[in-house]
DNA sequence: GCGTTTCTGTATTGCATAGTACAGAGACTG
DNA sequence: CAGTCTCTGTACTATGCAATACAGAAACGC
């Protein structure tokens, strides 16, 4: 399967016109999240959004152009998921609410699917530059809150100065990530709360004294 | 694409067919942690190990089938990349010296393409049952020489009595996991370092006082 | 050697599916 | 209300590719 580079495709203009191209994007995501990339057809997305062909090739370029722009669309579902969680991490009791809410949030969904935007790295980011960067894009926007929570924790001296919040923030995602694809694979939510317990271990040690 | 569940499709019993059948298995390794599992066809497969479509479909039941028995090979060539690093983990320098290991072999290519095993998650994890129950044992197999080696610096005492060897390998796993997947969309291998050093904090920790 | 089993080569079939063509509905604009 | 732009519906084309059919070579057993 070796598709075109097709072209941008623009946004539409009218209300209408952006309802559509939403409820295409959604589709997509949804799809792809429940079976993967190289099971959803075009035709599965005309069906689940209720369109037709055409207006797949209104607004997108082509299943590429489709398939890097799902991954915002999935980012938003991601984050979306978290809400309220995701909002002030500028404690370490807020901190591990967020990760409880993880953890929570695999056992309703009975370890099933792992990270919608995890699973994507495996299937798109080696395709081209500009979808491994989108799916950069989207990593970047779940970490910045905890960039945020974590500098504003060391602003008021509660971590130790000397501690490199990026550093802190990339190994929490790291751990989140991590622990999600075992929890996957195992089908075992305990593996994603390990991961955050070991976070939560290293964060804890750059507490200020 | 949905393709039909096929049959086991027995071993080869001469020398010949294990090598043909060895040889078809490393070239869809090979293809697969290079493009993507839906980027290869079996016609590139053909091609690349200098087989005809006769002798795929004589060694396995058809390509659901020659995808599930790939996931133990590319098991064998992720362990085979950590050669001599794995066999001894039963020191905290040990388990640096393969962490160590770990990093410079993303440095060394450029950041691209992740973990071959972990890759597979996103992609083959909810196709069936058989499937994730192989990339769970590829992982397995993966963990248990850090199992053995934290279970024997706790025989020895070098560990605490009260520390769990299971969390601690778990977080490990999951921080090489989360690591590699930020490593590879963020083409920088410190995120892998930042992982592992969260990783190394939490073992420390759990050393015997 | 002869039959049987294992292994290999090639041509073909049938289907799923990405992409295209083209017409038409609806809305806004002067 | 005529003209233009955005949006939508459907039928069609082309092709990549998994799967099959079938024949033949090579090895092995008795």
């Amino acid at each position: 399967m070796q598709y075109r580079n097709a072209m941008p495709a623009q946004l539409p203009t009218t209300e209408k016109g952006r309802a559509t191209r939403r409820r295409i994007l959604q589709a997509t995501s949804q799809l792809i999240a429940e079976r993967g990339v190289d099971r959803v057809s075009l035709e599965d997305v005309e069906r689940e959004a209720g369109v037709g062909r055409s207006q797949l090739y209104h607004y997108f370029g082509g299943r590429d152009d489709l398939l890097r722009a799902v991954i915002d669309t999935t980012t938003d579902a991601v984050l979306g998921a978290q809400n309220g969680l995701l909002d002030e991490l500028d404690t370490f009791a807020a901190i591990e609410r967020w990760f409880d809410g993880l953890v929570a949030l695999q056992e309703r969904r009975g370890a099933v699917g792992g990270c919608p935007i995890g699973s994507l790295v495996g299937q798109l980011a080696e395709r081209d530059d500009q979808t491994r960067a989108a799916l950069a894009t989207g990593f970047e926007r779940w970490e910045q809150p905890l960039v945020a929570g974590l500098t504003s924790m060391q602003d008021r001296g509660e971590l130790r100065p000397d501690a490199s919040v990026e550093s802190l923030a990339d190994m929490t995602m790291a751990a989140i990530q991590g622990g999600l694809l075992l929890t996957q694979v195992r089908r075992d939510p305990r593996q994603l709360r390990r991961a955050l317990d070991g976070a939560r271990a290293v964060l804890a040690s750059a507490a200020a004294v």
